[in-house]
DNA sequence: CTGAAAGCGCTTACAG
DNA sequence: CTGAAAGCGCTTACAG
C-alpha cells in the first residue's frame, strides 16, 4: 500500500523553477503586485494550477506578520444566538477574506486559559461574543494591544469597543407594550446578574413603568433556562398575587414560562401576556409564537465585523460603543393594547 | 496619544539576550527538549515571565510543518446539533492542545469553495461535521493527503473513516417500539433525501416493520424544518386514514408534528405517538417531552477526535467507519407498550 | 519588469 | 548540556 502520507506541499520554488522565472516572481503574482509582465504572470499562474500550488499562509503570515485570523469567543451556555452568530461571523469574515480561530468553552475560566494559547496564533482580533467571560480576558488582550470588540456586551470602564442591542431601550418599549395593553401586574424574569445585558434591560423596564406610575414589579433573578423559566413562572402564578404579564430577558426562558402557563391551565395571552427578548428561530414556532424583542442580529454582526477590522487597520484609534436599537415583534403570546 | 499599535512581540531572541543564553536554548526550553540543566531552565522561564514571552506558533508552525490547526466543517441548517457539537468538538480539542479553524458556510458550494483557503493555512486535519456538504471537498481534501474524519455520516465507497450513530438500528428500535405498543397505521418524517443518516433511519425503520408483517409506512420526504414538521403532520392527520405513530429523522421536525397535532386537538400519545431521533436538549421541554433515539453525541465526539489524531500521526493507515449505538428515551410523547 | 538576498521567529540536526 | 547555523516558505526593499 503506498503511502500518501506526504501532503503535496508544493512550494514557490517548484513553481519558480517550471515556469523559468524567480521564486520572486512567483510570490509577487501571488501577493498581486502590480508591475509584472502580462505573460509571465500567465505562465507562472498556469504551471500553479498544473502543479495545484497555493501560497502557504503561515509562511506568509510569519513574513507579513499579519495571519488574517480573527479569534472568536462564544460560548454555548449564556447567548441563546449561538448558533446564528457563530455563522454569520464567520460567513462575514471568510467573505473579506478572513479567517476564524473559535475559542469556546464551557467554564469561563478555561476560556481565560485559552486566551494565551489562541494569541501564540497571533490573531489579529478578538471578537468576544460571550455573556460573561472574564474581564482578565479582556484585559489581557487590551494590554497586549490586540483589536478587540465585544459583541452582544459593552464595558464602558474598559476602553474595550463594542456592538450590544439597546438593551436598555428595549426594555422600555416593552413596559410600555404591557401597560398600554391595561396590564398592572408585572413580573421580570431576568438572566445572568453580572452582564450588561440583563441589567439594562431591567432597568430600561422597570424605570419605565415607574415613569407610568407603576412602582412594584416582581423580579426573578439569575434565570436563563428554559428550567429555570418554567419554575419561576410556577413561583409568580402560584402565588397569591399571580403577575398577568412576564417579561423575560431571554426567549429560551420565556418558552419555559408559556409551558408552565399551560401546565397550570393558565390562559395565554387572555389571563398573561408574556413577552421575550432576542427572537430566536423558535420565537415563531406556532407551540410558542412569542411577541419578543428582536436584536438586529445581522447589523449587529456587521457592525462588530466593521469595528474590528478599522481597529486593525488603524491601531491606536479610540474605541467606540454601539447601540444598534431592537424591535418589538408580535405574536400570540401577548395582548394587545385594547 | 501614544500609539499602542505595536503587539508585545517579545521574541526569544531578547529572552536568550536578557538570559544570557543563545536562542536555541530558549526554543529548548519551550519545546520541552530534555536535556537541559535546571539551572538555565529556570532562568530563562523567568526571563521569559518577565518579558511575558510566548512562542509564536505560526513560526513554529513552518519550522515543524505541523500546525496543530484542526479544520471544522459545520452547517447550522443541516444539523440540528450544531452548538452542542461545535462547542464540544472545540472544548476536547483544546483539551488536547489543538486550535480549531472554523468553516462554517450555509450553501454547501461555499464551503467548497472555502477549503482551498483553510488548506492554505496548513490544518493538519479536517473534521466534516455537516449533513450534506460536498463530496468534491472529501475528495480534494483526501487527495492533497489531508486526514479527514466524518461526523454524523459516512460515506462508504470513499475510503474515508467516518463516526455515525447506528442509524439503521435505531429505525429498527423505533419500529419495535411503535409495534410493541400496538401501532399499526405507520408514518415515515424524513430529513434530508442524500444524507446517510435519513436513509439508514428510514431503511432501518421500514425493513423492521416489514420484518414484523407491517408493509405500508407513509413516507413524507425531505422534512428537517420545524415548519416542514409541522405541514407533514397536517396532510397525515388530516387524510382519511391518520396514522396513530409517526416517526421522525430529527427532533425539530418532531417538535412541528407536535404542535400540529396539538392544534388538530389530535391527543398525544392517546391517539398519537411521536418519536424522534436526536435528543437534542429542548426534547426534554415539558411542552414536549418527546420520545427519541440519543446520538451518543459525545462519545461520538470523542471517537472521532481520536481517529482523526490517529491518522495524522499515522498516515496512511486504512480507514475506519464506527458506528456507535443510540439509545431510545422514553418520554411522553409515545405510548409505552400495554 | 525581474532577480538576489535578507528577514519573519521558530526548530533541530550537527558539533563540541 | 549548549551554541552556531541551516532551513521552514513566504514577502519585500534594493538593485538593475
Amino acid at each position: 500500500m503506498p503511502r500518501t502520507s506526504s501532503r503535496s506541499r508544493v512550494t514557490s520554488h517548484e513553481v519558480a523553477l517550471k515556469a523559468g522565472v524567480s521564486q520572486s516572481t512567483v510570490s509577487r503574482v501571488f501577493s498581486g503586485r502590480a508591475g509584472l509582465s502580462q505573460a509571465t504572470r500567465e505562465r507562472v499562474l498556469a504551471v500553479a494550477r498544473d502543479l495545484g500550488y497555493k501560497p502557504n499562509a503561515i509562511a506568509r503570515s510569519l513574513s507579513t506578520r499579519r495571519t488574517r485570523i480573527v479569534g472568536l469567543v462564544s460560548s454555548h451556555m449564556t447567548n441563546p444566538y449561538f448558533p446564528t452568530v457563530l455563522q454569520a461571523f464567520t460567513q462575514r469574515l471568510h467573505e473579506l477574506g478572513w479567517k476564524v480561530l473559535l475559542l469556546s468553552a464551557g467554564k469561563s475560566e478555561d476560556v481565560d486559559e485559552l486566551l494565551p494559547e489562541v494569541l501564540a496564533y497571533q490573531v489579529d482580533g478578538l471578537v468576544i461574543a460571550s455573556g460573561s467571560h472574564g474581564r482578565r480576558m479582556t484585559q489581557e488582550a487590551q494590554r497586549q494591544g490586540l483589536p478587540v470588540v465585544l459583541f452582544g456586551r459593552y464595558a464602558l470602564d474598559s476602553g474595550v469597543s463594542a456592538v450590544s442591542c439597546a438593551n436598555y431601550e428595549g426594555g422600555r418599549e416593552v413596559a410600555d407594550a404591557f401597560l398600554d395593553a391595561g396590564h398592572r401586574r408585572l413580573a421580570y424574569v431576568g438572566g445572568l446578574e453580572d452582564t450588561s445585558t440583563n441589567l439594562d434591560r431591567r432597568r430600561g423596564f422597570i424605570e419605565r413603568l415607574a415613569e407610568r406610575g407603576v412602582s412594584d414589579c416582581r423580579v426573578e433573578r439569575g434565570i436563563f433556562t428554559y428550567q429555570g423559566g418554567y419554575e419561576a413562572a410556577r413561583r409568580l402564578l402560584e402565588s397569591p398575587q399571580p403577575p398577568d404579564a412576564i417579561f423575560c430577558a431571554n426567549d429560551i426562558p420565556a418558552f419555559g414560562v408559556l409551558d408552565a402557563a399551560r401546565d397550570l391551565g393558565v390562559k395565554v395571552p387572555e389571563e398573561l401576556s408574556v413577552i421575550g427578548f432576542d427572537d430566536i428561530p423558535m420565537a415563531q414556532w406556532s407551540g410558542y409564537s412569542l411577541t419578543t424583542v428582536r436584536q438586529p442580529v445581522e447589523a449587529m454582526i456587521e457592525a462588530s465585523v466593521g469595528l474590528l477590522l478599522e481597529h486593525i487597520e488603524t491601531p491606536g484609534a479610540g474605541s467606540v460603543v454601539r447601540f444598534l436599537p431592537g424591535t418589538l415583534v408580535w405574536r400570540r403570546s401577548a395582548r394587545l393594547r385594547r
